[in-house]
DNA sequence: AGTCTTCGATCATGGACGCTGATCGCTGGA
DNA sequence: TCCAGCGATCAGCGTCCATGATCGAAGACT
């Protein structure tokens, strides 16, 4: 009775391979669970008589424990199954909030400024019946996170996205552009200014933001360090300060509002790599209808915009 | 203390879930899983105050039973989290038969002949410390049933691989062509001959073979329906029948000796779409050094022999 | 060398919890 | 109207798990 013996795998037997494998000792493991070293023991022993193999070394005395071979594999099944099962749970209470018609979306400033009038427009004609909850952050790891714990049903993100339990889909690449004020020797120029031409003049950049950090590291790659002289978080403010001639901005072209004749955008013609902007969502959870035509319509709109760019 | 109620969740309660909503009711379920009815009615009770939500709505009296949305979606979830176990299960089954240094390499007929003596004699080369053991099936579909159970731990498949808890590298492409006697008429046609012209002779074909069906199937859409004189298993066997006049033959390029001169190897440019090879394991299951150092040498003994052909 | 400390294993015990078997309520069909 | 099918409920029993104390092993410190 192979089977029956599996049938026995409890999920707490799994919880404290992992928390032992995170504390690095039963009794550490015991104390971060509730429980006594002793139960700590035996369901490792139990589990270890389940799978019929020994899943961690212990060398006696006050030496650090390790995990064998096949309670490193193990763990990783028990790591997935753990990760599937929080899953769950945001999908559970998710329904109990009653979220069946509600859609929790994570947005950063140069997304929404641009592509989220539109989106959410047609959005809502199209599904009167789903509200829309956003949720725009600072920071924008914070919303990968909030999407791995359930509480963003997708987020807008740079690709491409680190390793976790997401998916994704491909919205738009946004080439980043040279803001200077109108008068600027570098908007007199006929050809598109080197990295290192940029670095030379004061720079007025965003606060905190991946986009802004690439710029950064781009710059300084070219071999001189950028001299920023100003920050926002505000694209509107940073445009106005280059357009009272403070310094010049290297922006992403949907952060930038091209009507506004104080300052002229020079195309960099890829000597910054693009981002790509894209959505994210949970890969385990269920994803609502509602949530698969939100994809849908800002891939639509996306590829509309990608469309008028290249016409223009 | 939300946390709590959704670590008293059991395996069994899942199972339960799973198995009423394959049998159709609570009774059936019990009969399957060898409990009582009055068993499996607590579980789901307490499964559903563990998520605090109704998962199977019991419209009362001997109406059928239904799973309501959180129930459906919480059967997903489930359903991964068996199959997570299933396969930690089958990798410890695995390191239990004391398999760490052995690979199980499942194969058909068309790919035992040509790539497998190549790729063998390397990998044994490189890996002399590596059990490989072969599982040729007639049947194909079979392999794939035997890495989902953990019974083998790559094997080659033609793709696309239908959907499961699979990934794959593809390895080649395999193009069909048209073997005939030597002194056939096809043979001395200046041109490609049509699908249609092919049909037209007497066929020489492989029995039980995804391969032939494909092959039939796509003969079958230029009109007139192949006329089969003769079938075998073996390779050799087919194209000694078409070298004694029997027929014609229309066989992936790599089932096909090229040295024969009773033969006239036909190339059919893509008329008969070709079929892709590839190595598929499964998703969950731990991939060995082994297993990646198989499928890597496996790539490039085929882009060698891929680099070969388009030389020739 | 001896003692202390740390850590996991072991054991008996008490309590919680899940399964059983019987019974009840409900509903649709004969 | 009665009956069959199905799930809910309840008391009782058995099992199994966490506890707390104790033990053994092995490094660290004096």
């Amino acid at each position: 009775m192979d089977a029956d013996r599996w049938m026995g795998l409890d999920l707490r037997h799994l919880v404290a391979l992992k928390t032992i494998s995170d504390e690095g000792s039963f009794g550490k493991a015991a104390g971060a669970l509730g429980y006594t070293q002793s139960a700590v023991s035996q369901q490792i022993a139990t589990l270890e008589r389940i799978v019929g193999l020994r899943l961690i070394e212990r060398p006696g005395g006050p030496r650090p424990i390790s995990l064998t071979e096949a309670g490193t594999i193990l763990l990783r099944h028990a790591e997935a199954i753990q990760a599937r099962l929080l899953a769950a749970k945001a999908d559970m209470l998710a329904l109990e909030a009653g979220d069946a018609g509600r859609l929790r979306v994570g947005t950063f400033q140069s997304v929404g400024a641009r592509v989220l009038p539109t989106l959410l427009r047609r959005f809502t004609e199209t599904h009167p019946g789903v509200e829309i909850v956003l949720r725009e952050s600072v920071n924008e790891e914070e919303l990968l996170e909030m999407v791995e714990r359930g509480e963003l049903d997708v987020t807008f993100w740079t690709l491409p996205v680190e390793t976790g339990p997401y998916e994704w889909s491909e919205l738009l690449t946004d080439p980043y552009v040279l803001v200077v004020p109108a008068g600027s020797p570098l908007a007199a120029l006929k050809r598109t200014p080197t990295l290192k031409e940029i670095s030379l003049q004061p720079l007025v950049g965003f606060s905190y933001c991946a986009a802004m950090n690439h710029v950064e590291s781009q710059l300084a790659a070219s071999g001189r360090t950028p001299n920023v002289v100003f920050r926002s978080d505000n694209n509107g403010t940073v445009q106005g300060l280059v357009g009272a001639g403070v310094g010049v901005s290297v922006s992403p072209l949907l952060t930038v509002d091209e009507g506004d004749a104080d300052v002229v955008v020079i195309d960099l013609l890829g000597r910054i790599p693009p981002r790509v902007i894209g959505l994210v969502w949970h890969r385990d959870r269920h994803r609502s209808p509602a949530a698969e035509a939100f994809v849908e319509t800002a891939r639509a709109v996306c590829g509309e915009l990608a469309a008028e760019r290249t016409a223009a």
